[in-house]
DNA sequence: GTCTATATGGCGATAGAC
DNA sequence: GTCTATCGCCATATAGAC
């Protein structure tokens, strides 16, 4: 069970998601805890250090997701795809996390850039550039690399908007289309041969 | 030189991109136009109305920015070279426009996303479909195009983030840099021959 | 069409009792 | 560690003069 500190955090990562820094108000954090306002000054010195200690919660214990990738045995065309399904998995699974984050990179806050590139995601985003390095010699592994992240970050950031264009079909949400053509596209390009 | 509402309008777009809807106040707006807040609310009923103008307002005129490339003479991978090139252009030139785009679409309102695909980046979307069709007529020409729209967009939003990560090199970040990554990419995937 | 003045309520944050 | 009560401020929005 979660203590008074961790509840706030815990409510508050789905909350600062949805609306924001400026939209969420201690009230309606203290509502949602059912806690009173003063509650949560005890806990926190203020607003901002509750909303920076919210990302940092949010964040720890995602590290680790990828390990398995990395650590298997495979060709690196495996280990791409494997790659590929996890990110989708584990944006698609935790949604208040992917939300938070999308916010978090949206503010472009240089100091705060830096924590979440070195702090959290660094080794992920390093086995990655060595994978790319494997898959692609000739090319920048920095570059691939994060056009990888781009693939898979593109069906979930901007699906509610795809949707609405025309030849939308339903399966192009279904993870194992979205990780099937991805790979793909990585391995093969516009010129599948078929 | 622009009327009372469109000088509004105009400050508006830049302010609500670098706020967000709740983090921009009616007296702040009302400041940075030298005007009065009453002065603003005789020509907006009230703040969502002036919010969900400024989107529309922004977003007008963006619709014929592509026909150039639409409409010239060259090959399907000419064409896919220029528009990831004018893309890239249009969105690091109006930044504020972008940002806006990029808060408008995170919010993922539904009613707004369809309005913002039909009445303002349909025709482009259709295009780049039969260009994806050309280009590769055994995938699907939806997948294809959301893919390459976020192969680009991938780099201006996230690049605050991903220079923080090891093995980035400030040239990456020139648009003829990106230009030529991607559109190696997509032409040939990872097995570039070399 | 723009102003000053103001109504009404929510905001972040604190004091002090228990 | 949590509460009730409150401070001072800023928010959206309106009334009415010019």
């Amino acid at each position: 069970m979660l203590n008074s500190k961790e509840k706030i955090l815990d409510k508050a990562i789905g909350l600062f998601a949805e609306k924001g820094y400026s939209g969420l108000s201690m009230r309606q954090l203290a509502a949602a805890v059912d806690m009173s306002v003063a509650a949560i000054y005890h806990h926190f010195p203020d607003k901002k250090a509750l909303y920076l200690e919210t990302i940092r919660f949010a964040f720890s214990g995602k590290e680790l997701v990828f390990t398995k990738v990395w650590e298997s045995d495979g060709t690196p065309e495996q280990k791409l795809g494997w790659f590929v399904q996890s990110l989708i998995d584990v944006m698609l699974q935790d949604r208040e996390f992917h939300r938070l984050m999308q916010r978090e990179i949206m503010e472009a806050d240089p100091e705060r850039m830096q924590l979440l590139a070195q702090g959290v995601f660094k080794n992920q985003f390093c086995s990655l550039m060595q994978l790319a390095t494997e898959l692609a010699p000739q090319l920048d592994a920095h570059l691939v690399a994060t056009s990888i992240i781009g693939l898979v970050k593109n069906y979930i950031d901007y699906q509610p908007l795809h949707q609405n264009f025309p030849g939308w079909k339903p399966e192009n949400q279904r993870p194992d289309v979205i990780v099937k053509h991805i790979t793909e596209l990585l391995l093969n390009g516009l010129k599948t041969s078929f």
